[in-house]
RNA sequence: GCUCCCAUCGACUAGUGGUUAGGUCAUCACUCUUUCACAGUGAAGACACGGGUUCGAAUCCCGUUGGGAGCGCCA
């Protein structure tokens, strides 16, 4: 690969990261960090009327959630700074006028009016590609001075070439052409002094200095007004690399309407960013090896840009939970302590109430059966409160003398143990099995039910050992209590 | 409508002219377990279709079909 190779992740400021979004920026940093390259962060807030509050800091800190470290940005100011576009406006408008200058873009004062006209006009002769008509083109210099005087707004618009045939080189897709024909005079500065999305990201990605554009197959269509630019300018190409789409499960372009799309959203849920950078790697890319688990690092250096597919890929949560799963399980149990207790924090249940030593139990005996830290509080509710109600079903099974003859006995065993070991536990199930000529169900599952309500979960010595004998003798008292109402 | 892009199990994918088409998730069964999970073993499940090229095509070419994206003073 060339040197200084430079990667840009440019989103701009309209709320949460999009899930889609997220993946682009990965790919920009594993292919920066695998060639030993710098990512920039740009904010592409051209657009006023969209701008949303906290939505660079969330951008920021979405990144730092997932570990994806960008080298110049915001708050990390390099070479090439202000890293924000409307922070660039004068910038945009020099290289505007360098090409008003050089015939490759001309002022245009039609109207919102005459606009829509043109494209009902156009629509209602079924014109293949609605085009503005190019009227202001034939301006004179006269008549665009006298407009400009009386101050007109005005747009600034690229003079496209008819009957040309542009070519480039996608880096995923080979080569792709188009013919000028079917590009718009795209409008390069808007009537209120701000550039468009198109005349913004190619300058900027000119003056820093980027090597590689690598974004959305949406980006896609619109390649060729950039090529236009850089011809314009007589600039040299990037190389550029569209990413396949991520897609809903009807194939759609990954969507709000079809669920949840937000990075935050997915933190909420309690997803870990482990979990879902891993995930979303896979996506539109894979090492050609069968491993399934990679850690960031590994992701870096194992990517390339060679084995990054074409086709789009759906969004698919069960994989995803799968790992949330695998990389909790991974997790030691302090690790798990600290997530545990700030999703406790947010739950009905008091933290003070714990003591990491309870907690540790806890998350041993829920470990290798959740999905999401929550659910060790969720599915393990019994460790964290008694247990109220109980299914009418499984109390009528369990309402016979022989089922609280037998709690009996194990509750009078049980109180002349003076301290619970897992062995002492195991050993009195033995002898009460033994004693009684039970099958070994028959006791573990009524106490299993007095203790948890519930007949799956834990082994039951656990989670006795777990809350200790005094709240399992209190909940078996009340059991026994509800078997003979 | 027009332009461009894409096409292997339900999902993510390996495969670049010769494979019993491999793996992971999900599904199902079995083993382990008091149970649920974890773990392990196994099963089922795919080359969109039609033509070429070739001794031989998932792989190369063409067409069809299907899907997607884009066609804004949004990015």
């Amino acid at each position: 690969m060339q040197q200084n190779i430079r990667v840009r992740y440019a989103p701009s400021p309209t709320g949460f990261i999009h899930i889609g979004n997220l993946r682009t920026a990965l790919y920009n940093y594993l292919f920066a960090r695998h060639n030993n390259g710098k990512l920039i962060l740009r904010i592409e807030d051209t657009d006023q009327s969209r701008k949303v509050e906290k939505a660079v800091e969330n951008i920021i800190d979405t990144l730092q959630w997932v570990g994806i470290e960008y080298d110049e940005g915001p708050f990390k100011e390099g070479d090439y700074a202000p890293y924000f576009q409307s922070q660039r406006l004068k910038i945009y408008y020099q290289y505007a006028k360098i090409l008003i200058e050089n015939k490759k873009a001309y002022y245009c004062f039609c109207s919102e009016e005459r606009l829509n006209a043109i494209r009902q006009e156009q629509q209602l002769r079924k014109v293949p590609v609605a085009k503005y008509d190019k009227k202001c083109l034939s301006l004179t210099e006269q008549e665009i001075s006298d407009n400009l005087n009386q101050k007109l707004p005005y747009v600034i618009r690229l003079n496209v070439e008819p009957g040309r045939t542009i070519k480039f080189n996608d880096f995923i897709r080979g080569e792709v052409q188009i013919l000028s024909d079917l590009i718009d005079d795209q409008i390069l500065i808007k009537s209120d002094g701000f550039p468009t999305y198109h005349l913004a990201n190619v300058i900027d990605d000119y003056l820093m200095k980027i090597t590689h554009i690598i974004r959305g197959e949406e980006w896609l269509p619109s390649t060729p007004k950039h090529i236009l630019l850089y011809e314009a300018f007589g600039w040299e190409l990037p190389v550029f690399a569209h990413l396949p789409l991520l897609l809903n499960k009807d194939r759609s372009k990954l969507s709000k309407r079809q669920g949840d799309v937000s990075v935050e959203d997915y933190k909420n849920k309690g997803y870990l960013p482990e979990a879902l950078i891993n995930f979303i790697a896979l996506l539109g890319w894979n090492p050609k090896d069968e491993q399934e688990i990679f850690s960031m690092n590994e992701l870096i250096e194992k990517f390339t840009l060679e084995a990054v597919h074409k086709s789009g890929a759906i969004f698919d949560i069960e994989k995803l939970n799968w790992l949330n799963g695998e990389y909790i399980r991974k997790k030691s149990n302090f690790e798990l302590l600290i997530l545990l207790r700030e999703e406790l924090s947010k739950s009905k249940y008091n933290n003070n109430d714990y003591s990491d030593e309870y907690l540790i139990k806890v998350i041993n005996a829920m470990k290798p059966r959740i999905t999401f830290i929550k659910e060790i509080y969720e599915k393990g509710y019994f460790f964290f409160e008694e247990p109220e109600s109980f299914d009418k079903d499984l109390i009528n099974k369990f309402s016979t003398t022989q089922y609280t003859e037998i709690l009996n006995t194990y509750l009078k065993e049980i109180k002349n143990i003076q301290e619970l070991t897992k062995e002492d536990l195991e050993n009195l199930i033995k002898y009460i099995v033994d004693e009684l000529k039970i099958k070994k169900a028959n006791l573990i599952q009524p106490l299993r039910l007095a203790i948890s309500a519930s007949l799956e979960g834990p082994s039951i010595t656990d989670i006795i050992l777990t809350i200790g004998k005094e709240k399992t003798i209190q909940r078996i008292n009340k059991f026994i209590e509800k078997l003979t109402e």
